[in-house]
DNA sequence: CCCGACTTCTACGTTTTGTAGAAACTCGAC
DNA sequence: GTCGAGTTTCTACAAAACGTAGAAGTCGGG
């Protein structure tokens, strides 16, 4: 239940690059600027896609502000872990998929490891 | 492109765990006594799907026998931990990443992170 | 009370997945 | 060489997810 379609995901890269919550409207004017091809979009389409989000519980919004606003729940970096602990979940052999993981990681990546792991 | 519906995981795992390459008729077979519900399949509904997973590379068969067999592309394992670096490497920030999914991860598992940034 | 901005409801086209019958193919038996 | 049982491929359809947006409803300021 937590794979993303491409527009849902263009919404969450703003949301999350965004500094503060944002309003549909604001949402459906970035979209537009995007490099590459930049989407025109009505605001339904937006306002749609962001209560999928919700639904999904990705994004959460004040409702009582008149342009409702709009925020991802969590940072990026933490859905992003959460994703690599559910495709771990998964695995009937968690220490074998790990081993397979660090050995597919750089060299600065495992110095970093190492450090994270000898603090904690 | 990489996510998989409930019957196409059933199969993969049906494969992961087999010791050979299966057919067709022998995946239908072991589909039926799952625990839990048994699905009842037609034969060309496991084909079709078997099908579907070679188009997304996670399946291979020998055309030469007559019953066609079937093997999964990569171990169990391999195939999780890409569908971790797939994951992190949608991110920008990487290391904070890494940090998040150290921060998650058992005291157990942590050890045997260690030992394997370690000797690698 | 009315208008315009905003939100919710409803809807439709496309893609993905589950499901399988119909048609085509292959190989051994006769 | 042909026939049939077993296999595979083709075609098809229903349900869910997603992209997309118009129509209808709501709310606050004037």
């Amino acid at each position: 239940m937590a794979s993303l379609g491409e527009l849902e995901r263009s919404v969450m890269d703003l949301l999350w690059s965004a500094p503060e919550a944002s309003t549909a409207n604001d949402l459906r004017d970035r979209l537009a600027l995007v490099e590459g091809q930049g989407k025109d979009l009505a605001v339904t389409t937006v306002l749609t896609v962001l209560s999928r989000l919700e639904k999904k519980g990705l994004v959460e919004r004040e409702r009582g502000t008149r342009p409702h606003r709009y925020r991802a729940v969590s940072t990026r970096e933490d859905h992003t872990a959460r994703l690599m602990h559910e495709a771990l979940g998964t695995a009937t052999d968690r220490e074998a998929v790990l081993a397979r993981f660090i050995g597919s990681v750089s060299e600065a990546e495992a110095a970093t490891l190492r450090k994270l792991l000898a603090s904690g």
